[in-house]
DNA sequence: TACCAGAGGAG
DNA sequence: AAATCCTCTGGTA
């Protein structure tokens, strides 16, 4: 059979490929019984390991130690603790299904040649080929006259299914479109519901981890029909898989991409999210009323709302497979596990992999007490040039590409190649003092270098390649890379990490800053002016030097780095404008600049801060504009013309909220701040407030503080935005610390009335 | 006015 | 479940 392998259970001892059939398009479940979970035992003879006791296998000798093979799965805890009591254990806390992928070789995603003997395994090579799986997503929407539904009384009243072929709402109260279907009862939906799960190999949902699927299994329960779900408990919340398919929950990966910068949105919404992928609204409901629109029998809109939501989950899903598959062959783990794994776990899964092939144990996880004292002693990082602030004109910007990944393939950083006894008078010794070996590759060099040179093979095979399938897969796959490559770095400092290792963060971070103001002091010499730095990049003022100058610099520079090490040239730039500090002084991490084409990029301002209303930031950027243009004029006047908007009521209240993340739950806050007091009346009202959610607010007219006058949107009622607030804490804070730069003040902008109880808001 | 808690950005 | 460096707001005394 040839077939693409989708999903991994096990059950006691024995393991079940789920493999898709690439002729028949069927799933196919093989068992593998040959395989017993295992770890490692060091510092122990084999006669001592024998007495262990129930659910021991055997024992063989392997790298070094003993191998402790177990039974099955459930008899590893028992036998881990009675080890650790003779010896120091090793590789005991590995999922015994990736454990099996990792000694197999085996890949997710990718096309196999799989011999079998009626269901069970023989052997399997790698097959070249097209493949694809069946995709569909799904939404539900459930009954909820309290708020928040309670999975235990409140119905599932509705689902919908959407992928090309498809799209279909199923409920049990008639409604008018022709792709709803009506089914008899809550019963019969859920029966439809795993139904059409059924029917797909990859499902996308939208929190479906954390809502539908828990949800649906609740309710399914209560009818005792069978379903796929399996509930884990995760890091945070709940992770669901169905068995023997893939739940592709896209939220997920949409937050993937924001911890890994790739992705920053004010909010996360489904709405927000699809917005931003396909540039469309979706059809905008108020889902607290859903419930009174469900027992009015009014569920035409609803029907139509819950589609699209369906809908957008599946171009999200879509966006994301790509990459996920990529990251399933290049970890060799299941979409499942990879589609909830932190970039840190893909890191170490691919080093676990690595140490496997070199015949290496892996090292353990922290303790709880190393963990702490990890966490507890925090590290010297990059190095940031205090800039000169106002308008500088003539910038040309460098920066060394993948500067960290760099050094530790150039030095050779790694725990195991630090300190060597080989390379006593002879290592590549950091700045701040360690020393890492010259002669044996570490493993964590060894991996990046494979990473960056796959990557580069990929990009060049990109370039030759027309077929927009082809070019998607690939593209994914050195994102995939990339992503990998960058996370090492922050891999090694990670106090939860196998191979943690401080003194290589600390020497990697000291490379970097001596490169940076190696740099600095080299641009200086050859008479150039440098007007600010920042970890990786430089900022040249060209005054009278020329492009040309410019170039001819960064070649003599690379000229003298190591072979993996590059500096690039960013750009050229007629203008930049650096701002002075509240209390003085030019601010690091701040600053915009315009590009020869006209295109402005604005670094670290109000502007690109979800904290700050859509006012400020809009006006800001119209007045960053204006100035890097050299219309002076143009941005006064977009100040006074935004101020007079403000007074005349005419801004949208859109405009006017401010999103600020909740981090913590509310009952632990110390410092009641404004998105803390607005939660506090989300709450009142009904909606639960989590950590992790973002809350929207606007400050309104009245007595007390700030955060006394802060309602969200939905609940601000007759109250009427503050004029003076808007104003005065949000506009000119914004946009003054760029006109001051050039010399205009708050009296030149002719506002008036500052105290202002002339601005009555009459919208 | 000085200080702190809290948030979010840059690279 | 990445780390450090940095700025700024609002609340409090």
């Amino acid at each position: 059979m040839k077939g693409v392998l989708i999903d991994v259970e096990s059950d006691n001892h024995i393991i079940k490929l789920f493999i898709k059939d690439t002729e028949t398009g069927k799933v196919e479940e093989v068992v593998d019984s040959s395989f017993y979970p295992y770890f490692y035992l060091l510092g122990v003879d084999e006669e001592d390991a024998k007495s262990l006791g129930e659910g021991l296998r055997g024992i063989e000798r392997s790298k070094g130690a003993l191998k402790i093979i177990a039974e099955k799965p459930s008899d590893v805890p028992y036998l881990r603790e009675k080890a650790k009591e003779i010896g120091e254990i090793r590789e005991y806390d590995i999922p015994y299904t990736q454990r099996y992928l990792i000694d197999k070789g085996l890949k997710p995603m990718k096309r196999y040649e799989w011999v079998l003997d009626g269901n069970k395994l023989i052997s399997f090579k790698e097959d070249v080929g097209k493949w694809s799986v069946s995709r569909k997503a799904f939404d539900i929407e459930t009954y909820n006259p309290q708020g928040m539904p309670r999975p235990s009384q409140d119905p599932v009243i509705m689902a919908s299914f959407w992928n090309e072929e498809l799209g279909k709402v199923i409920t049990w109260k008639p409604a008018k479109a022709s792709f709803v279907e009506m089914v008899e009862d809550e019963k019969r939906l859920i029966a439809r519901i795993t139904e059409e799960i059924n029917s797909a190999d990859v499902i996308y949902t939208y929190n479906g981890d954390n809502f539908d699927l828990p949800y649906i299994k609740k309710r399914a329960d209560n009818y005792k029909i069978p379903t796929a779900i399996d509930l884990r408990r995760g890091g945070q919340g709940t992770k669901a898989k169905i068995r023997g398919k893939i739940h592709l929950d896209a939220y997920l990966g949409v937050n993937f991409l924001t911890t890994i910068g790739w992705l920053k949105l004010p909010r996360y919404r489904l709405e927000d999210v699809y917005k931003e992928f396909t540039g469309k609204e979706k059809l905008d409901m108020e889902v607290t009323d859903l419930w009174k629109d469900w027992e009015n029998g009014t569920i035409d809109k609803v029907t139509d709302y819950s589609l699209q939501d369906a809908e957008a989950a599946y171009v999200i899903g879509e966006r994301l497979l790509p990459l996920y598959v990529e990251f399933c062959k290049l970890v060799g783990q299941t979409m499942f596990d990879v589609s909830r794994m932190s970039a840190s776990q893909i890191v170490e899964l691919l080093l676990l992999k690595k140490a496997f092939h070199k015949k290496q144990i892996a090292p353990n996880k922290p303790t709880e007490h190393e963990f702490v004292s990890r966490i507890r002693k925090p590290i010297k990082g990059a190095f940031v040039k205090q800039p000169e602030p106002g308008l500088h004109e003539n910038l040309a910007i460098l920066d060394f590409r993948s500067l960290y990944p760099s050094i530790i393939i150039s030095h050779n950083v790694s725990p195991e190649t630090l300190n060597c006894e080989c390379c006593k008078d002879d290592g590549y010794v950091s700045p701040n003092g360690y020393r890492f070996c010259k002669k044996k590759r570490g493993i964590i060099p060894e991996m990046l270098e494979e990473l960056l040179s796959k990557r580069v093979e990929v990009k060049k095979l990109l370039k030759s390649t027309k077929d927009p399938e082809e070019r998607k897969r690939l593209d994914a796959k050195q994102q995939a890379l990339k992503i990998t490559a960058n996370a090492t770095y922050g891999y090694t400092l990670f106090a939860r990490a196998r191979w943690y290792c401080r003194e290589c963060g600390e020497a990697i971070t000291a490379w970097g800053r001596h490169y940076v103001q190696n740099l600095i002091s080299q641009a200086e010499e050859t008479g150039f002016k440098v007007l600010y730095a920042d970890t990786d990049s430089c900022f040249l003022e060209l005054r009278d030097k020329t492009k040309e100058d410019v170039i001819k610099f960064l070649k003599d520079y690379n000229s003298k780095l190591p072979e993996a090490m590059e500096l690039e040239l960013e750009g050229f730039y007629p203008r930049g404008i650096f701002v002075t500090k509240r209390e003085g002084g030019a601010a690091k991490k701040r600053y915009a600049l315009i590009r020869e084409d006209g295109q402005v990029e604005i670094t670290g301002l109000e502007f690109v801060r979800r904290d700050w209303s859509g006012l400020a930031k809009k006006t800001q950027e119209k007045v960053i504009r204006a100035i890097l243009e050299n219309k002076i004029g143009k941005a006064k006047e977009v100040v006074m013309d935004t101020i007079d908007a403000i007074r005349e009521g005419k801004v949208p209240l859109d405009d006017l909220v401010i999103y600020t993340q909740i981090k913590r739950k509310i009952s632990k806050y110390d410092a009641i701040g404004p998105h803390v007091k607005a939660a506090k009346r989300l709450e009142e009202s009904g909606v639960k407030v989590e950590p992790g959610m973002t809350i929207g607010y606007v400050v309104t007219q009245g007595a007390g503080n700030i955060g006394d006058r802060s309602y969200p949107p939905q609940l601000i009622g007759n109250r009427k935005p503050d004029v003076d607030y808007y104003i005065n804490n949000q506009v000119l804070p914004a946009v003054m610390k760029i006109l001051s730069e050039v010399g205009i003040k708050e009296d030149d902008l002719k506002i008036g009335g500052k105290q202002s109880d002339l601005g009555q808001w009459v919208g």
